[in-house]
DNA sequence: ACCAGATGGTCAGAGTGTCTTACCATCGCC
DNA sequence: GGCGATGGTAAGACACTCTGACCATCTGGT
């Protein structure tokens, strides 16, 4: 009964809540968005963010990103406007449609956490979150 | 400051996990060894494992699984033997190279291991591992 | 004010991973 | 013995990702 590497147990829960989350936005209308999509749209700052910025927390190139924002574009959920800082520079933003994916997906996700602290107790549950948000100073390079 | 969701606390540490191990495995020699074939590679079980079973613990598609099996046996990470109890079967081993890069990896993973408890403290290293057992027992379909 | 290097972004091409559909062989059971 | 279920493979399409090359703009030093 050898205990099973942090890794994958942190992979199966994640796994599980990235799952939830999809087959509940596509019961919900938003159908068209795929898992590498959502990744870098789960990026993107309130005030809009740069493609640089969004490829390097997404862990993708540049030229990756930047194919799944257009795919998000056409898709209505984002919509890029220049940067008044930097005219190399656009803003990805969250348009419209984004912002209604958005409110789904934080019901889906209320819902399993939910389950979780069902399941685990409110104490651990909070612990969880604790240990994760604490374990993310030394695994998130973006902080 | 509103908290991050649950799901991808969970993912950052696992993606820091993953990106250590590959990059430590490929300076040991196992530099052609992908992501991909991983996550299938890492669910073999001691006695051989069919590759239905190793698809749906690695939640892809048999085919899926049968081409990254193709590629790991090529790679000599693995072998298959046919299975004594079922005509049809065949039983994915864990190979004598496939051996040597699991012990190198055991390694990377306790280093990384030993890093997140100093930064998190024994105790709640120790919680963080029991929490993520006890949570599997709701979010892996395998037990 | 200028230039050189750094940075934000795009284009083109290739390789990998994944799925759907279809199919064959064997198993287990009535 | 036959029939539905199961283990596995084949072929084709699509999605994702990367490398390399390139252009436009910014920034800092002189």
């Amino acid at each position: 009964m050898e205990p099973l590497n942090v890794g994958l147990l942190l992979f199966l829960p994640y796994r599980a809540m990235e799952a939830r989350v999809f087959t509940g936005l596509a019961e919900a209308g938003f159908d068209d968005v795929t898992p590498a999509q959502a990744r870098v749209f789960q990026r993107i700052s309130p005030h809009g963010s740069r493609l640089t910025d969004l490829a390097a927390q997404a862990g993708v190139t540049k030229q990756t990103a930047g194919f799944l924002v257009d795919q998000l574009e056409r898709a209505g959920y984002v919509d890029r406007v220049p940067d008044p800082a930097d005219g190399r520079a656009r803003l990805v933003r969250v348009a419209e449609r984004g912002a209604r994916s958005v409110e789904a997906s934080r019901a889906i996700v209320a819902q399993v956490e939910a389950e979780w602290t069902a399941h685990l107790g409110e104490h651990r549950m909070v612990e969880l979150r604790e240990i994760l948000t604490d374990l993310r100073e030394i695994t998130d390079p973006w902080r």
